[in-house]
Order: C-alpha cells, then sequence, then structure tokens
DNA sequence: TAATAAAGACTGACTAGACAGGCAACAACA
DNA sequence: TGTTGTTGCCTGTCTAGTCAGTCTTTATTA
C-alpha cells in the first residue's frame, strides 16, 4: 500500500495557518505557514494547490466548525426566545473559546481572494440559524423586512457584542447578555 | 522663489488610490496610484513618504468627510430621536452617494498599517455622534452598559443598513428606515 | 523687456529584496 | 526495484522606494 497522504499534515497546515494569518495578515509567506505547520517549503503546495485555495478551505473549514458550534444541543421544543438565547449563547462562548479562528476568518472574510462560491458555500452552513431566526422576528415589528436584512443586523450585533467580550473578557458575560437583550428588542 | 508644491497633485493622489483601492484592494502597486493620479512613479513618493503614510492620510481623511456629513445641518433643539434620526438620514446618504469611499474605508479600516494613533484620531472625529448618542440611550434599558459597546452597536447596524443600500439602491429607503426603527427600538 | 541664474518640484529608470510556485533529487515503503 | 510522498533549493516575477538629473517657474540684473 501506498504511505497515505497525510492527513494530519493537512490539518497541521490549516492550523499553522489560523496563527498565522493572525499573527502576520494574509500577506504572510507560505514558508512561514509550512514552516510553523513543521512542513517543508515545497510541501506546502502538495497539500494546498495555490495559497489563494489554502485561503478558501480555511475560510469554509472555520465557517463550518463556528456554525456547528453555534447549533449544538438544541431543544428543538423552546420558546423563540429561549431557542435564540441558546443559541446565541453557544456563538458567544465559541467566540470566547476561539478568538484566533474568529480573527482569521475575519481577515478571510474581507480578503477578495475568498470566490464567491466560498462565500455562498459558508452562507450555506449558516442557513439553520437564519431559519430560527425567521421564527424569533414571526410576530415583531419585522416581520416585513428582507429576510437577509434581518440577519445581517443580528450579525452585525453579534460580531460587535463578541468583539468586546474578547476585548474586555472580565465582562463578557455583561456583553452576551445586554447584546442579545438589545437583539431581541429590536426583533420585538 | 520656489513653485509651491502642488497641493491639487496631493488631492489626485488621494483620489486615484480610493479608486484603485477599490478596484484592486491595498496590494494594488504604488506605480497604479501614481499612474492613475497622472502622476509619475516617483513623485507618488514626494507626496506620501511611504505607501503606509498615504493609507493612514486617506483613512482620517475620509472618515473626517464622513463625520462632517453626517453632523451637517443640526438643529440643536430637537427630541433626542428626531436629533438622532437626521443624523441617521445624514449617514446613509453620505453612504450611498459615495460608495467608493466608503468601500475604501472598509478596507482601510481592516488593515493593520493604520496604526493605533490614526484610528484615534479617526474615532475622535466621531465623537460628536458619540455624544449624541448618550442622550439618545439615556433613559432606555442601555444606560448601563457601556458607552462604546453602545455606539459600537450603533456603529454595527448602520454599517448592515448601509450595505444592503448600496447592494440594493431601489429599497434604500425602505432598509434606512427599518434601520433606524431597529436601532431606536434597541434603545428604548 | 530680455537674458541669466537659482531653486526646488518633478521625473522615470533602476535596485534590492521578497515571495509564490516549480522541480530535480531523495527517502520510505511495497 | 518501482512507486509515491516529501524536501528545500532555485527562479521568474513583482514592487516599494531611490536618486541623479530635467524642467518649470520666479528672482535678478541690465
Amino acid at each position: 500500500m501506498p504511505r497515505p497522504r497525510s492527513d494530519e499534515k493537512r490539518s497541521a497546515i490549516l492550523e499553522a495557518a489560523t496563527r498565522i494569518i493572525v499573527m502576520q495578515g494574509l500577506s504572510a509567506p507560505t514558508a512561514g505557514i509550512a514552516k510553523e505547520a513543521g512542513v517543508a517549503n515545497g510541501s506546502f503546495f502538495t497539500y494546498f494547490e495555490t495559497k489563494t485555495v489554502l485561503f478558501n478551505h480555511l475560510y469554509l473549514e472555520i465557517k463550518a466548525e463556528m456554525a456547528s458550534a453555534i447549533l449544538k444541543n438544541r431543544s428543538a421544543s423552546a420558546e423563540p426566545r429561549e431557542e435564540l438565547f441558546h443559541v446565541w449563547r453557544n456563538w458567544m462562548n465559541w467566540a470566547v473559546s476561539n478568538p484566533q479562528k474568529r480573527k482569521a476568518l475575519a481577515q478571510l472574510g474581507v480578503s477578495d481572494e475568498i470566490t464567491p462560491d466560498t462565500r455562498a458555500a459558508g452562507h450555506k452552513t449558516m442557513a439553520p440559524i437564519a431559519e430560527l431566526l425567521e421564527r424569533a422576528r414571526a410576530h415583531g415589528p419585522m416581520q416585513k423586512a428582507r429576510k437577509g436584512f434581518v440577519g445581517a443586523l443580528m450579525n452585525s450585533i453579534a460580531e460587535a457584542t463578541m468583539d468586546f467580550m474578547t476585548q474586555d473578557p472580565a465582562n463578557a458575560k455583561k456583553y452576551s447578555k445586554e447584546g442579545f437583550d438589545a437583539l431581541w428588542r429590536m426583533l420585538n
């Protein structure tokens, strides 16, 4: 049997890229990422054809992981408010526990190396959350607003809240509660 | 007497940089910016010592212009809600009228070439708006939240709203109203 | 008014360095 | 020994910033 192409090294590169991007930005040399991953300079390109391909994979991976963390342990029965709050808490927890991934994701998100296809795929992983939001706003003042707009507003409030939580961890809980209450007031 | 160094060319470079950044991103070559400004390659550096210096100047200039547009024609007497809405409308109008500047500012804002000093100065130009927000939230449920946090929430809602307005201009007015109402609900 | 000089704004070819990706050689396993 | 993953050196390309020199305008003089 041929020695299998190591998925571990693939993951190592993705993780190394996260760390390096946080520290040095997207213009960081591939050589640095390879070194951080404990892999030879040229090996980088046996795992990812180009730097851009790596970026697109990393974007999707982090986004998918985040979506999965957000949707963990849902109780299907709960009231809309409770349901949304559960998701909110998962979201904020993930952000506090994974500041690097969040930071890297933010950088990747504004890069023009991320293709529309990748963005669309990333958006798709968030679809269940959008659906949940639909129920939460169903009877409130935003019921006639465009679906995507409400989602964008929620997302922007969440991002701002997460920024403050990571920047001032001592008051993280406070920000989380205030942020969610603000969101709920907006929806109802 | 020496011929005066042309402020027009300085402005031309700043304007050219805005256009080029929107089209090509921050990694666009200085040569391209110089060409777009109708200035020789090397002249770029007689107006701005380095590319980073240009970026910092541009960031501040756009931010200051935006703040000035937002604060235009204020009537000091009005009710908090009216006062805030006036500012909101100015803000949205500026965004719709200057999509390129907004886009360039967004790119510059996430760049790590913008120094903390520059960010602080940019923040300062928005101080009057923050003050106004203080009055608007004074009697609402967010009166005990940290000042900067409320400002960040307002800003994030405004950004999301402006995104949708520029992306779907036909419904711009609708988004503007819905966005402001959402903000006000959040504050009260 | 015309000729000359001085100043300094402006130019663009050039350089030094950085980096993405290629590739020829190598190592490990069957 | 053949096959395949892995290596790290190499190269072609790109670009920020430099600098020796040109050009334009103003000041001075006759």
